[in-house]
DNA sequence: GTTCCCCTGCGG
DNA sequence: CCGCAGGGGAAC
């Protein structure tokens, strides 16, 4: 599910209705590689603290906690954080809405992939995170200690600058779409905003990086903050899952130009949107309008 | 830099 | 049955 617009309307929902609140206990499943910490260390760790802040970094989410540790958090594929309370039934997926059309299911209900259940002192809503294919994370970061995985990204993608693209393509052979995919050289573009990336800014995935000129960086640059700002405006993209912690869609998907097209009509010429495999990714594009 | 793998579910 | 999925890390 989740790139950067989406992690960042998360945590834009998640503020007001975190910050400040006191964690009474948690819930958890059996340790999986989902737990970069250990479930028995994070019920020992996390009850008592308060939550003083909610900051997104490329597609991560860090809660920092009133002792300086902090809980971070990434999405993987399919992650979702919901923010749900009994009293104040909330729907979760589509497909928990199209249950529930049709049948008594009222309110979401934790079930075998809601990995981490956070209840509140305050008896509030609770906050949810659940994940069906296990390639989110979740890891207590102790009082000063980093995580490499975050040393290692580069500048965000939302403010991402000319200079650092032409930096980082300069000396990289990798093709441009898997430029875009490194989370090294910048943070937070996922499959789908590259994709749609490359189409607005008329470069061919395949392009190697190093084959960039200044000015396609600076149109690369100036189109990624671009349509990752239009997408957030838009609620960003709903596939197969809800986006907001409350179950409400987002829209951008309605948008996309490439990604997920293939064999259609491209809107801007009248060739066909082909659909290639670049290091492991689908790839779509225009072989028309991206040279 | 590319390939394989982690895991579950869906649709053809 | 198979291929495919919005992510990323480890291994060649």
């Amino acid at each position: 599910m989740p790139e950067l617009p989406e992690v960042e309307l998360v945590a834009r929902y998640l503020r007001p209705h975190l910050l400040g609140r006191r964690i009474a206990r948690i819930a958890t499943t059996r340790p999986s590689y989902f737990f970069l910490t250990a479930p028995a260390l994070l019920q020992k760790q996390l009850p008592k603290r308060s939550v003083t802040s909610l900051t997104r970094i490329g597609k991560y989410l860090i809660a920092g906690l009133d002792n300086q540790q902090s809980l971070l958090l990434h999405l993987g594929m399919t992650g979702q954080l919901i923010m749900a309370s009994v009293h104040n039934p909330r729907l979760v997926t589509s497909k928990q809405k199209q249950l529930r059309e049709g049948s008594t299911l009222t309110e979401f209900v934790p079930d075998e992939h809601t990995h981490l259940s956070v209840y509140f002192d305050d008896q509030g809503p609770l906050l949810y995170f659940r994940d069906t294919r296990k390639f989110g994370k979740v890891r207590l970061l102790g009082v000063g200690q980093s995580d490499p995985r975050l040393d290692k990204l580069g500048p965000d993608a939302l403010t991402i600058s000319t200079s650092d693209l032409v930096l980082a393509s300069r000396s990289r052979r990798a093709k441009a779409k898997a430029l875009l995919l490194d989370q090294t050289v910048l943070a937070g573009v996922g499959n789908i905003y590259a994709d749609e990336t490359l189409y607005s800014a008329g470069i061919h995935p395949e392009r190697p990086a190093n084959a960039l000129s200044e000015s396609d960086c600076a149109a690369l640059a100036k189109t990624i903050r671009s349509i990752l700002r239009k997408s957030i405006r838009a609620g960003g993209s709903s596939i197969d899952d809800y986006v907001h912690p409350d179950g409400s869609d987002g829209s951008f998907q309605t948008r996309f130009n490439v990604y997920d097209r293939q064999g259609e009509d491209c809107r801007r010429c009248n060739g066909k949107i082909q659909r290639i495999v670049i290091g492991q990714r689908s790839t779509h594009f225009c072989p028309n309008c991206q040279r």
